[in-house]
DNA sequence: CTGCTCATGAGGTACGTGCCTCATGACCTA
DNA sequence: TAGGTCATGAGGCACGTACCTCATGAGCAG
């Protein structure tokens, strides 16, 4: 009646006899190694595809007697958002190890190519199986993850794509979605006859480039008579946004509403706040960070889109995980939602 | 210049070396062996505690040849949440079998207390580590969860919670948290002069509960001036849920808007839209699936709170695996978000 | 002291995989 | 035909844990 060890796995030595050759060979087949002729490989690989063999990854790192090494490349400064996702890299970094896998956390200068492609070029194989970054599209990026791509060092991308290149996935929202969200959300709360501002971080940001787009589109279809001043680049900056926002509130009365699709949001509630048009002005910004929340609490901010930075490391280490397996069959992650975040759901 | 293998993991080996005891009296603590006189033991707990001695899960189970084995007992019947929930574990199935853990699902009829406490019953911890349940708040729902619980199968509550027992761990959104962000919405949301209608699927469920007090709470609060019918109880089925919709529009003129805390959202579409009132009233319902998001999109329904099926399936796995490390401390799971979804951001 | 129980140690095998060595035999070339 | 290269097989050890058997010695009752 019990239905106890209906189905075994798959194991190398099932393999081999299926393929009709050794283990050895089986070994030498998986784990790329020479000596084997292109007839007997596949065999091998059909008898894999027929009885549907998965190598047994903790069996195979058990046995290498290593820990699968993941580098996570995150911008520096005053970027909230960034200092949380690397909060939540260092939270993980305990239960990871557990599962054999092993952190290391480089922060790098934001919005500076160069530094991030160095950082990238100093990795090998030998000590990172997989980098995970937060990319800005500049050409020397995109030669670094197809160089670290080639040498051996898989690549994947976090908040802010870089399509085009080796990167094996992206790890974050739908950033097109969130502006139409932002847009959406902005004509129904905006007053009547305001017109809105939008800051972004950077135009080199895949992330910001796709919610403004967004953004625009929604906005285009849904509110057409709305007016729209800038996107004004704030470098996700504090200081630079703050005066960015507080040039906005002096130089057009008519401001209704500001999307700040970027961060600096430290900036952007300071300017609000000392103002003194706080809660008059329809505010939607990005990242559940503590100058949001404190956004959120005093009326300054409406509403926060966030992208769950633990939810995006976690869905990494488990891309990441996959990815180690070797498989060449296109890796796809849990999707990020978008969380929507107003003064009432403030976790 | 590397750091290379810099921290090697513990193993019994070593807890065996600092206890100052054999592997055999180290293997016979770990798995409550018997023959081990109590200062011994002690020793060893020590002595795990001192090194931070961590079991291997994978090598555990590699050792036993022996998967984790889940059963998940999900409501069966008409609520198409349900269904979604159940539609989750089985796409999970593979990837869980490929970490060892194996999944069985049994549907058990919605709301059906005796049903549940007997699907429980049945499960001996032989060929079950750990049952995850939607639980509903009987009498019999609990003596089963504590007499499973007693026998060695861990219980673990999913989406509805059933506090007091001997449940190890709760899978789930805030629902408190989701009531009061769904009055705030409706607040807002609503047109002068209006009543709100709540819909529960029925008191006996812990989640829906906690919505109603947190619904009811923060109308209060912010928007005392509301009138509030209900709660009405559709016991998450589509055509009850239909008639009391029908019902409240035929005899409320005056209504302004609905919050169904429960299921049966077909009903609810289909009675909003057979009345021709459709975009009039304020809709708040629960959970995206293929009726909600038809109402969202026709603009029956203008927000759906969502607890994101497939995220409580993959902490529930996640949160199994933990448990099944023997850790007699609390575990905790990754908090599940609430997700908000207008036309706008629709997955 | 004898004979017993019981705590503990010693050491083996197994799980699925990686990596190593060595032997074998087929085939090619000079 | 001799010597070489090369594909393949056979088998062992290791990783961390589980579970087994057997030996040893301490402690105790009679």
């Amino acid at each position: 009646m019990n239905e106890i060890e209906l189905k075994r796995r798959a194991t190398v030595h099932d393999v081999a006899r299926a393929a009709g050759v050794s283990l050895a060979t089986v070994d030498r087949v998986l784990n790329g190694r020479a000596g084997v002729r292109a007839a007997t490989a596949e065999k091998v690989a059909a008898a894999i595809a027929a009885i549907g063999f998965q190598r047994d990854l903790s069996a195979s790192l058990l046995a290498r007697g290593r820990d699968l090494r993941l580098t996570f490349i995150i911008p520096d400064g005053s970027n909230e958002f960034m200092a949380s996702l690397a909060d939540a890299v260092s939270a993980r970094a305990d239960q990871a190890l557990a599962e054999r896998m092993h952190i290391q956390t480089r922060r790098v200068r934001a919005l500076d190519g160069a530094a991030l492609a160095a950082s990238l070029d100093a990795l090998n194989p030998h000590d990172c199986d997989c980098a995970i970054i937060v990319a800005s599209q500049e050409p020397a990026v995109v030669a670094a993850v197809d160089a670290a791509s080639r040498r051996g060092v898989a690549v994947m991308t976090l908040v802010s794509d870089l399509p085009g290149t080796q990167r094996r996935l992206f790890i974050g929202i739908d950033n097109v979605a969130a502006g139409r969200t932002a847009a959406s959300l902005m004509g129904r709360f905006l007053p009547q006859g305001g017109s809105v501002a939008v800051i972004a971080g950077s135009l080199h940001l895949a992330d910001h480039i796709d919610r403004l787009a967004g953004f625009r589109a929604a906005l285009e279809a849904e509110f057409a008579d709305i007016p729209l001043l800038g996107p004004i680049e704030g470098h996700d900056e504090r200081s630079e946004t703050q005066a960015i926002v507080g040039d906005l509130l002096k130089r057009h009365p008519d401001l209704g509403g500001i999307y700040n699709l970027g961060a600096g949001n430290g900036g952007l509630v300071a300017a609000l706040e000392a103002s003194g048009r706080g809660g008059a002005i329809r505010v939607i910004a990005h990242e559940l960070t503590e100058p949001t929340r404190r956004g959120l609490r005093s009326g300054a901010i409406d509403v926060v889109l966030d992208q769950n930075p633990d939810g995006e490391i976690r869905a990494a280490l488990a891309a990441a995980r996959t990815l180690a397996l070797g498989d060449n069959r296109t890796v796809v992650a849990d999707p990020i939602e978008i969380g929507i975040f107003l003064r009432d759901n403030l976790r």
